[in-house]
RNA sequence: GGGCCUAUAGCUCAGCAUGGAUAGAGUGUUGGACUUCUAAUCCAAUGGUCAAGGGAUCGAAGCCCUUUGGGCCCA
């Protein structure tokens, strides 16, 4: 237990003196109280003043009288204030203990909400025709940290990556490979995914525009590329793997690690569409048109001033949303499982096996489905996204089953657009990979470790070239995953090229630093950490607050995975950074001529650093002992 | 025309789900703190009719309604 703890024991104390006052139970809230008002708080008095017929100042007064019968093991006293809360100070010296000895087991901030039970989430998804931009790191970002988040309230956690290697983006560069001459090769040992976005991609698209006749082409291309024998489609399964090869790269250098990835391509050909649109007929799911614009075509009924949905066009093809409808009941687990699974050669972050779909082979031992499943998607595709979540709800009568974890999605400044060329007149941009017009990811993280690098080397003239680059790539990669995570998934990140490579205030480097400083107090102490010290000497204020702000730890974890919300764990992590940080200004630990306050002191400086390295790696952030 | 998101300090954002005390950070600007456990830090000052209007409430940044600005999706 931790601070809950604390927060436990008044709520059953004010429960039981409800029942002695004869009043009927109400929902009074028991919280973290804010700075200067004690502890803990309550907002009861408010909520009985009606009942009771007399002011919250008056009621909080009878409370905290009857609060000092009670048996309490770790409230110290009690507080009437005039505002009316009541205000609860805790016995830190057994508080203290608590919360220290429960942050030094591994175990410290489990959570059970998940009961062992299977759940899938989905990310990342990008068209293997081009190199990641800035705009899908935050989907792969909030991608992994909720899966991450997940894992630890207890679920068993299948990441798919769905790899849409049959649309109309990977005909175009297979266009470009085959009719306007673009060399298999790249040049320059330019990484392969980056060459084909920044220069098959986007001058095939641009040949398009000068001449329209070249849209027959690129029309039979995606035709042959669909059709799964032809040679166009073993050519772009070729290229397609050698561009997810590099994003996957990426990916891995971001800490970021998968399970399992789904081929497009192969759903089409495993004939799961068939198999769904005959049950959705059956439980009419979806009608066949027989007047009107959508006149023989197959659709879902829109909802209220919702459109109808076409899924087969009149001529008898599959919409674009078709193919999304079966993979969904496929990840919950909904339709015999047609595949087989082949091991992708590759080593990851985790060390995890990572498996791809298969149509042929022996292996079918896997299983990557769920009865709960979590897409993460930006939420320009909430429409679709929401089709989609009402038809699994009729079609497995379980609510809830399937989420879009929707987020905003992110945009250049002005000045940064500029760099690219684009003049916005102020305004922020769209990022396009068509147009070019995008900030790669591999550029930011290269460009970060520079700068981190020469940061580092000022400060450490001593350290060596190994030495400086591991610390350089984890507060890289700790600062644009902090970025992509710290604020709401429903606003807009406006990426700034010059502002990313900032490295103080709220950013990750901040709080490494604070990891670091603590790490250092540790090594130079010549004590071993014990939980068996003295937990009453522990008195400073800046003590007592970061101590409350480890023991918080659980309830941000549970919070969090609810919520589906990773900045919560973000905006922790920084909060337990400042409370060290004030903490280390006020206190020296070193210093102190009294060993057993050494001791106790030391016992606290390594429960902030176990703690912060457990709600860093949730957010996929190593935290290096020097920096 | 319909739908979704958003508006809080000069700028970037917390807080809103579950209404109560003094609306918090970072950044910027100004000043201060390194012979000390690492100054990627800390301290102080500065800065707010919580977009506007209305409603319900003893009490609203938060809830309800209307309007406006910005972004996106569909038609």
């Amino acid at each position: 237990m931790t601070f809950q703890s604390i927060i436990e024991e008044i709520e059953n104390n004010l429960k039981m003196i409800l029942t002695d006052l004869s009043v009927p139970t109400i929902s009074f809230t028991v919280e973290v109280a804010k700075p200067g008002f004690g502890d803990v708080s309550s907002n009861i008095a408010f909520l009985l003043a009606k009942e009771m017929k007399k002011s919250p100042k008056e009621i909080t007064q009878i409370l905290s009288e009857k609060y000092s019968q009670c048996v309490s093991e770790l409230v110290l006293k009690t507080e009437a204030h005039p505002s009316g809360y009541l205000n609860f100070f805790a016995d830190w010296s057994k508080l203290s203990e608590l919360i220290l000895s429960q942050s030094y087991l591994d175990t410290f901030g489990d959570v059970d909400i998940g009961n062992n039970s299977n759940i899938v989430v989905e990310h990342t998804s990008v068209n293997p025709n081009k190199a990641l931009h800035i705009g899908h790191i935050r989907n792969i970002v909030v991608g992994d940290t909720v899966s991450r988040i997940l894992a630890k309230v207890n679920y068993k956690v299948n990441v798919l990556n769905y790899i849409d290697d049959s649309g109309l983006q990977v005909a175009d560069i297979i266009v470009g490979f085959k009719h306007f001459g673009f060399n298999e090769e790249p040049p320059n040992g330019k990484k392969f995914d980056h060459y084909c976005g920044d220069d098959v991609y986007v001058k095939t698209t641009q040949k398009y525009e000068l001449d329209s006749s070249l849209e027959e082409i690129r029309k039979n291309t995606l035709k042959e590329l669909e059709d799964g024998n032809s040679e166009i489609a073993a050519f772009g399964d070729l290229i397609t793997r050698k561009v997810l090869a590099g994003q996957l790269q990426t990916c891995w250098n971001l800490n970021v690690s998968y399970d399992c990835l789904n081929f497009e391509s192969q759903i089409i050909r495993s004939g799961l569409w068939s198999k769904i649109f005959e049950k959705l007929k059956e439980m009419g799911l979806i009608e066949f048109e027989n007047e009107g614009k959508n006149a023989q075509c197959w659709v879902i009924r829109g909802d209220g001033n919702e459109e109808d949905k076409v899924i087969v066009r009149s001529n008898g093809t599959a919409t674009y949303i078709a193919k999304d409808i079966p993979y969904a009941a496929w990840k919950l687990g909904l339709l015999d499982d047609p595949f087989y699974y082949q091991k992708y050669d590759a080593r990851q972050p985790n060390c995890k096996t990572l498996w791809q779909t298969s149509l042929n082979g022996e292996n079918t031992n896997q299983n990557f489905t769920a009865k709960k499943v979590v897409t993460v998607i930006d939420s320009r595709q909430e429409r679709l996204q929401k089709i989609i979540t009402v038809l699994m709800e009729k079609f497995n009568s379980t609510p809830d089953s399937y989420v879009h974890l929707g987020y905003e999605s992110v945009t250049l400044s002005s000045d940064t657009a500029k760099t690219l060329g684009l003049e916005t007149d102020g305004k922020q941009a769209q990022m396009s990979g068509r147009k070019g017009l995008y900030v790669s990811a591999d550029s930011v993280c290269e460009l970060l470790k520079q700068k981190i690098t020469e940061e580092t080397k000022k400060r450490h003239s001593e350290m060596s070239d190994s030495e400086i680059e591991k610390i350089a790539q984890s507060v890289s990669i700790g600062t644009l995953r902090y970025e992509m995570i710290k604020q709401d998934l429903d606003k807009i990140i406006t990426f700034d090229l010059a502002k990313s490579l900032s490295l103080e205030g709220d950013t990750a480097p901040y709080i490494q630093y604070a990891y670091a400083r603590a790490s250092r107090i540790l090594e130079k102490s010549g004590i071993t950490p014990s939980i068996d010290v003295d937990f009453s000497l522990l008195r400073e204020n800046s003590e007592l607050d970061l101590i409350k702000t480890i023991g918080l730890f659980n309830s941000q974890v549970r919070d969090a995975a609810n919520n589906f919300a990773p900045k919560v764990i973000a905006r922790y992590c920084h909060d337990l950074a400042v409370s060290f940080n004030s903490f280390y200004e006020h206190v020296k630990v070193l210093d102190s001529d009294n060993d057993a306050l050494k001791s106790s002191r030391i016992c606290l400086v390594n429960s902030f650093n176990l703690t912060l390295e457990k709600a860093l790696d949730l957010l996929g952030i190593s935290a290096p002992h020097k920096m």
